[in-house]
DNA sequence: GTGAAAGCGCTAACAT
DNA sequence: ATGTTAGCGCTTTCAC
C-alpha cells in the first residue's frame, strides 16, 4: 500500500537515481522516454513521496511553526489567518501550537517544532516581561537554524538574528485615552489581560498617558467572561466610573453584556471601548469603539518577512493602529 | 550549531546506540553513570533531536493533519479548538491547511499532509455531493496508512476504514423550521452557503420539512457580507418575507446588519435566525436565535476517536443539535 | 543520459 | 550493559 521510490524505480525499470530525478523535479536531464515511464508508474502506484526523508537530506521541509497564546482568541485567530494566506501562496505548511501563554510551554513548544523540522518560527505568543523567559527564548532562537519572527514587543538582544512585527500599542492607548478625555471621562476602569504581556502593559500605559489620569486597572482573563466579571468588580468598588476599557474586544463585549443585564445604558450611563477591532464589533448595538490593529496584515508580514531573501532589509516592522470611534463611547452624563 | 546524536555520543564517550537509548526514552537498560554523562552533554550542547529522522524509522511522527474549509470561519475555528485541546493532551502536533472548499485543493492537501508524515487525517472540509470528489477522497483514504476522520456527512463506502463525526443537521433544520412555523412564518428566505456541501443542503432540507413550505433559497458566500447582500436581494425580490435564516451565524449577523440599516426592526418586522451558535450570538441586540452545534466537542471527538485503540468500536458518532431560541425570532406581525 | 554508492540522523536488531 | 551494523526513503556526488 505504501509504495516508495525504490518500488517505482523497479517497476519502471530504471535506477533509483533516475526515478528520483524525475519525481523530485531535479533540474537534471532525463530522457523523455524514461521520464514518461516513471511518471506513469508513479501515477499507477499512487506514489506519495516521503517528505521527511527528503527533508533529512535537503535540510528543509517547507514547514513553518507558529506559537500562539490560544487558538480561539480572536486576536490570535486573525494573525493565524494572515499567516495561512501567505503559507498557501508560498506552499508552506503551518503547524500551530497554542501555549496558553505559559512561558515554560512556549519554550518547550519551540523546541518541539524545531525538532520537527520547522524552518521558520513565528512566535506570536506573548512577549513577556520576564527575564527568565527572555533568556530562554533567546537561547532557543540561537540554537535554531531557521528564521525566527517575533510578533509583539519582545526585548531581545538587538544583535539577535530575528525579525520583529509589532503594532504601536502605546500610540493606540494614547488615542483612546485622549478620545475619552475629550468626552470628559476622568474615572475610567480597565479590564486588562495579564500585565506581564508587554503588549497589554503598553496598551494600559498609553491609555494612562492619553487620559492624563490613572485609570483603575483590574487584571482578568482575556475572555468575554473575564470582561463581564471584571466590570462587575470594578463597578462594585467604584460605582462612579464613567467608562470601561477592555484591552481586548471580547472583554469589552463582556462589559457591555454586564451593563445590559444591569440596565445600564451604553454610552449614556457608561462608555465602553475595546481593542483589536474584531469583525463583529460593528454589528453590536451599540457598535463598539475600539483600537484597530491590522492583525491579518501583521500575520502576513511575519511570514513574508521570514521567507524573503535575507538581505540587510528592515528587520522590524511596526504597524500603525487606528482609533475606530463608534457608538459605545459618548460624553459623560452631566 | 546543529548538534546531532553522533556528536553527543562522541563527546560523552559512548556509542551512538547508548546515546540514543538514553535520549529517546527507550526502555532499554543503561547504567546510571553513562545515562548522566549523556544527559549532561545533551544539555550542554542544547541537543535537539531530529524528529523527522526518527519518524523515518519508527514510522510515525505524532502529527495530525487537518483539512478545513477556511481558517477564520467561526465554524471551523471552533472545531480546530477542539482538535487542539486533545492534541495538547496527547502531545500531538497539528498541521492545518485551509482548502477554501475547493475539492481539488482539498485532495492535493491531503496528499501533502500525507507526504509530510501525518498519521491521522481529519477532514473537516466539506463533504461535497460530487461523485468525482468522493472518488478522489476515497482513493486518498485508501492509500493513507493512518487513520482518517471525516467530519460532516460524507457518503463514503461504508466498508472504508474511516471514522465519522457529524451533527444532526437535518434535525436542527426541522426544529428551526417548526419554531418558525409555530410563529406563523410561511414566507421565509434563506441565505445559504453552497448547496454542494452536504451539511448545508441537509440544513436547508430539514428547514423545509419543519416549515412545511419551500423557503426561498439564495446561495451566497458563507460570510457576514454574503448574508448582508443576500438578504438585500431576497427582500428586493420578495418584500413580503417575514423571516430570514442564515445557514451560518455570520450570515444571519449580516442579515441583521442590513435590517438595521434599512430601519427594519428585528423581530417585529422580520425574524432572523442563524446556525452554529457562535459565542457572540447572545451578545447581539436582539440576541440571535440559532441552532447550536457542539463544534468543539466534535473536534475533540474527531481526534480522540482517531487516537483510540482501533477496536471494533463505534466508527461513527452523530452529535445532537439544539435549537436556541433567543430574541431575534418572533411572531409574524398580523 | 544513466546508474552505483554514499550518507542525511536516527533506531533496532544483533552481537558481545 | 554496551557497542556494531544495517537500514528507514530519499538525494546527490561521482563514475560510466
Amino acid at each position: 500500500m505504501a509504495g516508495n521510490l525504490k518500488e517505482v524505480a523497479q517497476r519502471a525499470g530504471v535506477s533509483l537515481a533516475t526515478a528520483s530525478r524525475v519525481l523530485s523535479g531535479s533540474p537534471y536531464p532525463v530522457s523523455e522516454e524514461l521520464r514518461e515511464r516513471v511518471m506513469a508508474v508513479a501515477e499507477e502506484l499512487d506514489y506519495v513521496p516521503n517528505a521527511q526523508a527528503r527533508a533529512l537530506i535537503v535540510g528543509s521541509s517547507r514547514t513553518v511553526g507558529m506559537l500562539v497564546g490560544e487558538v480561539g482568541d480572536p486576536y490570535f485567530d486573525a494573525m493565524i489567518n494572515g499567516v495561512h494566506r501567505i503559507a498557501k501562496e508560498q506552499s508552506q505548511l503551518v503547524t500551530i501550537v497554542s501555549t496558553g501563554r505559559d512561558p515554560r510551554r512556549e519554550l518547550d513548544s519551540f523546541r518541539l517544532l524545531q525538532s520537527h523540522g520547522a524552518s521558520v518560527m513565528i512566535v506570536a505568543g506573548s512577549g513577556l516581561d520576564d527575564p527568565a523567559y527572555r533568556e530562554g527564548l533567546a537561547a532557543r532562537i540561537r540554537s535554531f537554524s531557521g528564521t525566527t519572527v517575533l510578533i509583539g514587543r519582545h526585548e531581545i538582544d538587538p544583535e539577535q538574528r530575528v525579525l520583529c512585527v509589532q503594532a504601536d500599542n502605546l500610540d493606540g492607548g494614547r488615542m483612546l485615552g485622549e478620545h475619552l478625555r475629550a468626552l470628559g471621562h476622568t474615572r475610567v476602569g480597565v479590564v486588562s489581560g495579564s500585565s506581564v504581556v508587554s503588549s497589554t502593559s503598553d496598551r494600559v500605559r498609553g491609555l494612562t498617558e492619553g487620559l492624563g489620569v490613572e485609570p483603575r486597572v483590574l487584571e482578568v482573563g482575556q475572555t468575554r467572561e473575564g470582561g463581564y466579571e471584571g466590570t462587575r468588580h470594578l463597578l462594585d468598588v467604584d460605582p462612579d466610573l464613567t467608562a470601561i476599557v477592555g484591552t481586548a474586544d471580547q472583554m469589552a463585549i463582556g462589559a457591555m453584556a454586564y451593563c445590559r443585564e444591569q440596565g445600564l445604558r451604553v454610552p449614556t450611563d457608561l462608555s465602553v471601548a475595546g481593542w483589536n477591532d474584531i469583525w463583529v464589533g460593528r454589528d453590536l448595538v451599540p457598535s463598539l469603539t475600539t483600537v484597530h490593529l491590522p492583525l491579518e496584515e501583521m500575520g502576513e508580514a511575519a511570514l513574508r518577512l521570514a521567507l524573503a531573501p535575507q538581505t540587510a532589509e528592515p528587520r522590524a516592522q511596526t504597524f500603525p493602529v487606528q482609533l475606530v470611534v463608534r457608538e459605545s463611547t459618548g460624553p459623560v452624563r452631566s
